[in-house]
DNA sequence: CCGAGGGGAGAACGCCCGTTCTCCGCTGCC
DNA sequence: GGCAGCGGAGAACGGGCGTTCTCCCCTCGG
């Protein structure tokens, strides 16, 4: 096989990890699985990640910066404040439909590995953080008040697990209507 | 010991099963763990559940009459239909805190099992079927439109989510706010 | 051409865990 | 009292998996 420079190694092993552990589950796929999938071997991917842990870090990661940047390129073609607001929950919609979603896969390995890994718990919180002071910054930059942010987070949260468990794409409109509501009421409507 | 009888047994390992199925997350529980916290043994054990999965949809199932049993009696002790809707968020204020809250048993249970195994994912559609249908049945109640019902319903999912990941109460009253301004829409204030 | 070293393939190791089996003591009936 | 059978304790089994090790080839400098 032809030479393989570190940096396309890792990318190779990261694109396979974030296939399989998102679409089955992080414990249901081996590290055996993975040298499968990238091509990459044992030896290389130990290298690369001392440890499986650090693997599924180095996923929620790398994922994070994919997705907030997905998100942020969706909502920043929108002008006017307000409607960046509501093209969030567009843009979950268009999320929800596409083939393998399966949820958040943040709440998802929360549930998995929460409890038992402090690393993969950050990460977590970390994201849902960083996801919270988007919604922040669109609430501010629209002039509306920071107790809205809150609560079209908790609509986003909420539409990405029911979004996951029913394999729908619907709570993403309810989560729509409900945050065009309440933005209706903060402005005296 | 004493005799046990088999209704016993399985209410004890029930209760084993849940405290650490839920604190620990369930695959990171052994069949060892459940024996030693319930004090029945391993061949008892697998006369009442012959597999670990059938352990685990018993311990939902278990758990989704309490959950809802509880949510229901909290809720009833209010007389008016609206209020009774604001008191699902005070009780899931109440929930929040309770020691050893780590979120939604099922959201938890579905990132780390839905992918595996059919019956937990049943189980967790089952449940928040269920919780949809008590929410609807609540804004019916109160004779205001269906929609408003999905979308509490994901105020109430997102509130869970995210006092699951951040272990705060918190989210309760951000979703209470956001359901008393979705109310008043609904009245045409 | 030769020897050293890096990397790949996959076997090996140690541990965990779901499930079953073995052994033994107790109990209750004749 | 004796024996059959239920149930408990825990060893055993089989498989999986995270991690490491071994062996070999290929390459590259002399």
């Amino acid at each position: 096989m032809v030479v393989m420079d570190s940096s396309t190694a890792r990318e190779q092993v990261l694109d396979a990890a974030e296939e399989l552990f998102y679409g089955r589950g992080v414990q249901c796929v081996g590290m055996d699985d993975i040298r499968g999938a990238s091509g990459v071997s044992l030896k290389r991917l130990y290298q690369l990640f001392p440890a499986k842990e650090q693997l599924v870090e180095a996923y929620l990661e790398r994922r994070d910066a994919r997705w907030r940047g997905r998100l942020a390129a969706f909502v920043e073609r929108r002008e006017d404040p307000e409607e960046r607001i509501l093209a969030l929950f567009d843009w979950l919609e268009v999320w929800f439909g596409e083939d393998g979603f399966r949820g958040c896969a943040w709440i998802n390995s929360y549930g998995e590995l929460g409890a038992t890994s402090e690393r993969v718990a950050t990460q977590v919180r970390l994201h849902k953080g960083a996801f919270g002071a988007y919604v922040e910054g669109l609430v501010a930059a629209a002039g509306l008040p920071g107790t809205l942010a809150g609560q079209l987070f908790l609509l986003a949260e909420g539409a990405m697990v029911t979004a996951g468990i029913t394999q729908t794409t619907e709570p993403a409109r309810q989560a729509r209507t409900a945050a065009e509501l309440l933005l209706r009421g903060c402005r005296g409507g």
